[in-house]
DNA sequence: GCTTACGGTAAGTCAAGACTAACGGTTTGT
DNA sequence: ACAAACCGTTAGTCTTGACTTACCGTAAGC
């Protein structure tokens, strides 16, 4: 089971999110992925394990490169937790109003 | 306009997730968001203060009393970054899927 | 006016984690 | 076998930011 937590907490960082938005691109290697990017190959390296870790991306071995891709599951389980959210939240509005108006019925 | 990144970074602490789920639960004073969670009431201030920066959380005052609930533009800007992103990491599989067999054609 | 409750803010501490440099392992090519 | 390319990992540094304590302002009740 993927952890939409996992997710959040992975794509809370700006540059880990720069390397994920990456990913989008296609099969992209570690070096590929570091050239234009502010920090070194070991960081993008540790940002990558830790999207792996949270559901985000996959590893595809091809020789000595290691070619990265987004993995849907994580963007599932995310889109999961938000839909969820969003439907709790929403109930709680209803009966927030419906609190209310019993108030308002009781005072008059 | 909202920034889902602002949003992002603001749901990448785990307390900082507590404290907006309860905020589901309708109108609740800072005192009553504290209670119950492991943290002292001024923790909570400060993450209610960045919730409300990132368009997470509004506020309500109400004689000495600070109403916090959730503001859903943070949440609907999240979702329109998840589906930008879905959509692009979509399309982005449908070129790589085309490349693929342009490639395939090419070699026999 | 005094007291009490509520909560935002500042100062300071401390741990989490983002980053770099250096190293080592593995695969490909010559 | 040697060299080169690719990349994960470790050790160590340094910044970010989460947290507490203490303080201050404000609104309601006596």
């Amino acid at each position: 089971m993927i952890s939409a937590e996992r997710a959040l907490d992975a794509l809370g960082d700006p540059t880990r999110r720069m390397v994920f938005r990456r990913l989008r691109e296609g099969n992209r290697s570690v070096q590929e992925i570091a050239d234009g990017l502010e920090v070194s190959r070991p960081a993008v390296s540790q940002h990558l394990r830790v999207l792996k870790d949270a559901g985000l991306a996959v590893v595809r071995i091809e020789g000595t490169r290691r070619l990265y891709a987004i993995d849907t599951r994580g963007l599932e389980s995310l889109r999961g937790w938000l839909d969820g959210f969003w439907d709790k939240t929403l109930t709680a509005f209803k009966h927030a109003a419906e609190r209310e108006a019993a108030k308002e019925r009781k005072t008059r």
